[in-house]
DNA sequence: ACCTGAACACCGTTCAAGT
DNA sequence: ACCTGAACACCGTTCAAGT
């Protein structure tokens, strides 16, 4: 890359993470552009779709999951690594208002740049769920895509202003239904 | 309402049924006038917001689920009453795609058409709540607005085309968590 | 190679002008 | 009273023209 794109490259994520982080997911790609000092195309060269911007900035937590979930099934007992990673999973998807419903369409849609990480991030949970059932502490009748389902809707919640303060409470509880005892 | 208000007022509604049925709760508005061949401002004059438009809409449903409330407090357990009248909150807010986020953003704000519509239906879960808690049939510990968050959450489920298969199973999954035994 | 911004086809919302 | 549609301020996306 050429060094004066590299420069609007990096300025550009930089721009695009306190967007995001202030106005969600679904934020003005034009505003990005804009408080970046960059002209429309240049943003869209650089990411030629909304998710390939999130991607971007998503992928360092993308694999920060994927790690944790190999950490936990290697240190934790099963019960306590699911929970945990499925925590971790939920406090993820806050990173930017509204991203779940991104990850929700990206998991079913090949094309989407979002779609390698939301199917890594089900397979990390359904293995942890696996060894979880296999030791009796998860409900049988459930599988990565149930569990993958349930962390979206508790991540949308969370996202709701007048459920959020309900979040911690529901996940508890939706938890505990798809643990045993 | 003169007779030619009337007129396009009833052909309004009729027009968008069609079109948010087809698009969801966020279809555009102009669409919408521009079907049923009124002008823009005449769509805007009979109903100032999407919200009142829907609450227009929706009216009966929320008074059905109302009524269906009372009906299965008289002739039902209080458990079966209760799932069931869960069951008929999560079918009802697929009327339209996308109608729960407006629903979830509506009970917040006492502006909002939608506001006491929202309101009575997290009253009316309220009570076939109670009477299970007061049955030992549903756990302590979950009170109205919660219900009220589970059941936005299950409906946003069946709203993503990738999740909605799992909606029915899931809704076994989140119910089982709320009753007891 | 890379950048720019005008152009196009859309929105929601308001409101002056018409009947 | 009621209706209309232009006007305004926004979008996302593309692409010809510039450097």
């Amino acid at each position: 890359m050429r060094a004066d794109a590299r420069k609007n490259y990096d300025h550009l994520l930089v721009v695009a993470r306190a967007v995001l982080t202030e106005q969600g997911a679904d934020a003005s790609l034009r505003d990005i552009a804009r408080r970046a000092g960059v002209g429309l195309g240049t943003l869209y060269r650089h990411f030629p779709t909304r998710e390939a911007l999130l991607e971007t900035l998503l992928r360092e937590s993308f694999d920060a999951l994927a790690v944790q979930a190999a950490e936990l099934e290697a240190s934790s007992p099963p019960r306590e690594a699911l929970v945990s990673w499925l925590r971790d999973c939920v406090a993820f998807a806050h990173a930017y208002r509204g991203v779940t419903e991104l990850m929700v369409a990206a998991i079913e849609d090949p094309e989407s740049a979002l779609h390698g990480s939301c199917v890594s991030m089900r397979a990390a949970g359904t293995r942890l769920l696996a060894r979880a059932q296999d030791d009796g502490a998860a409900r049988p009748d459930v599988d990565g895509t149930d569990l993958f389902a349930l962390v979206a809707a508790l991540a949308w919640l969370g996202d709701q202003p007048g459920l959020a303060p309900r979040a911690a409470h529901l996940f508890d509880v939706v938890t505990g239904a798809v643990l045993t005892g």
